[in-house]
DNA sequence: AAAGATGTTGCACCCGGGTGCACGATGTTG
DNA sequence: CAACATCGTGCACCCGGGTGCAACATCTTT
């Protein structure tokens, strides 16, 4: 153990040039892949710096340009497992780019306001709503934060016209599924929604109810949780089972995302003993990969996770010439249907 | 919109200072909570501060005092639901404290050292090691970076004597998951683990073999999956009910982690119209949110989240005065054993 | 009312790297 | 060999708050 691994201080710019006989700002260039520096300089420059174990201090260096290559992701939903690769795509697509992903938890001790201005207390240089409900930044936001921060929606639609979003175009999506539907033979829909206003802001509700209506299809059960819990779907299938004798229930139960689609999976075939598809066709959406277990077998719409990635990084890096964008992603059939 | 509005420029504590008639330190002073500050002198600085929109640039701050109040965690493994909520208590807790949580993604293309020198550079506060495998940090990691950041491991064993970790208590889980089972009468155990080293680094295959020779049952069937992902589990339990026929088949299969028993479950019931548990029991663990599911309704052993999180935080803050440390969780008995 | 204790404020200087410019060294051209 | 372009280097000064100390103001005490 030598003697300067026994001293605990940060070795700076300034140390490296005063070891390598030049000025803290020819350490600089040499750190600076295009600078004007001589070739010898710049190896006798990046030996020393070897050799006393230096690296620029990024920090200092946010701070002298305005950038932390830091990206907030604001997530407000840990109970849906479709989040998680995103947020492995996400993080890598980032890390690609040198730049790291700061995860900020949205929830009733800190909500959207409280973060943003975090966030830009910070100076972190973007921000991505990656699925939340961001009605309170709507009612009271706006004029409370002067921010410049730039914001992103990721995987629902913007509703707010100045914060451009990247979601799975949900009108595309529940074409494809209904057909599939309509193809299968069902003729008498029902759809499973989560709470009112998220469900909205993804326009899968929308976009079922108008299909059947273009087919003639005029009624449409309709039933909604107040949570994506598993255990909601479970509570209001079990209540509407109970309620609706079989001549009269829907033959395809359509649900917003996997997750309620388990839970009314478990109830309809475990509880009440119903074989699926043949007395209730059962869909969700996210193709997350617990449905394709073969207990489950859920007919399903997988996103396209990376290409959406992909394209709000382009926006991050104000390489994107479009506004919101909404891409296509893949149905899954499976025996559920 | 007034003119203030339309300045883009940030606004900076000498701005506040020169508009309250007072030194930008006792601008410092009034947002700086046990500050020697006239309180009429406060309130004036915050209505001018409140007036001009100005809050504290904390990079700036982070920058000064060395401290940037974010912890990275590490993870390696998206694959995993249980990870999810980790992800929210953690993320939680480190926001109750003022810190922020930077996520990094382990992969091939960015391995434990690149993100230990990045993290070093950009002085965060500390390093989460979540769940991963750091193989790599020990063989060649050590002297290269030669950094003070403080790391910690979360949810497995520490394998570097000078890294802390914080982890549920295999072998209290193991003992009280194997009585339960030794009760309900199973003697022909059967373990089905993820990748070796990783495997080791949980300890619950060490414990689960050790409770049965306690017991004097000396065979203990152990198969082994390359990754944790349930579909692996299938393959390697369809390959094993397929070669050995049901008289010589184990009666209760322990899996490492609810992924797996998933996977052995899928294949065991859909596919071999085994019964759960008369014909086979099987456990996981984790107890993820759906192995609840009344389709599944799988045994499983809860790790203490909450309080393995609680103190992580207490070793982050510098509060705890142990070293690595175990956490008791909770058994979670269901219909598959 | 003077001496002391306490409260309040201003000030240099620090954190460590980035930027634009000026000056000197070197190289090219007529 | 002079005139000019180009390259390489050093230098002030910037980013925006934090720290310790000195100076000043105010309040107590005797």
């Amino acid at each position: 153990m030598s003697d300067s691994d026994r001293v605990a201080k940060r070795v700076t710019g300034s140390d490296v040039a005063r070891e390598a006989g030049v000025s803290k700002w020819t350490v600089n260039r040499a750190f600076t892949p295009g600078a004007s520096i001589k070739p010898e300089s710049r190896e006798r420059v990046l030996a020393v710096a070897e050799r006393l174990g230096y690296r620029p201090n990024l920090l200092a260096r946010s701070f002298a340009t305005q950038k932390t290559q830091q990206i907030a992701v604001l997530i407000d939903d840990f109970k849906n497992p479709a989040k998680l690769p995103f947020l492995e795509k996400l993080s890598e697509a980032l890390q690609s780019q040198g730049m790291i992903m700061v995860l900020i938890n949205i929830n009733r001790h800190h909500d959207h306001i409280d973060a943003i201005m975090d966030i830009d207390q910070r100076q972190l240089d973007a921000a991505i709503l990656f699925g939340t409900d961001f009605r309170d930044l709507q009612l009271e936001g706006g004029e409370r934060l002067r921010s410049h921060l730039p914001l992103f929606v990721l995987a629902r639609n913007s509703t707010i016209a100045s914060i451009p979003s990247v979601s799975c175009d949900a009108t595309a999506a529940m074409t494809q599924m209904c057909e599939h539907l309509w193809e299968r033979g069902y003729r008498r829909p029902g759809f499973l929604t989560g709470p009112r206003t998220l469900s909205t802001a993804l326009g899968r509700r929308r976009n079922f109810l108008d299909f059947w209506e273009s087919r003639g299809v005029n009624h449409v059960t309709v039933i909604s949780t107040n949570t994506y819990a598993s255990s909601a779907a479970a509570d209001k299938i079990r209540e509407y089972l109970t309620d609706t004798p079989s001549s009269e229930r829907v033959d395809v139960l359509m649900c917003e995302n996997d997750a309620l689609a388990i839970g009314a999976l478990g109830v309809a075939k475990g509880e009440f003993g119903l074989r699926v598809p043949e007395d209730l066709a059962i869909a969700g959406f996210d193709d997350i990969d617990q449905v394709s277990h073969p207990l489950l077998a859920l007919t399903s719409y997988r996103q396209p996770i990376e290409e959406m990635v992909d394209e709000i990084i382009r926006m991050i890096l104000g390489q994107s010439t479009s506004g919101s964008v909404s891409l296509v992603g893949q149905l899954k059939v499976r025996s559920s249907t």
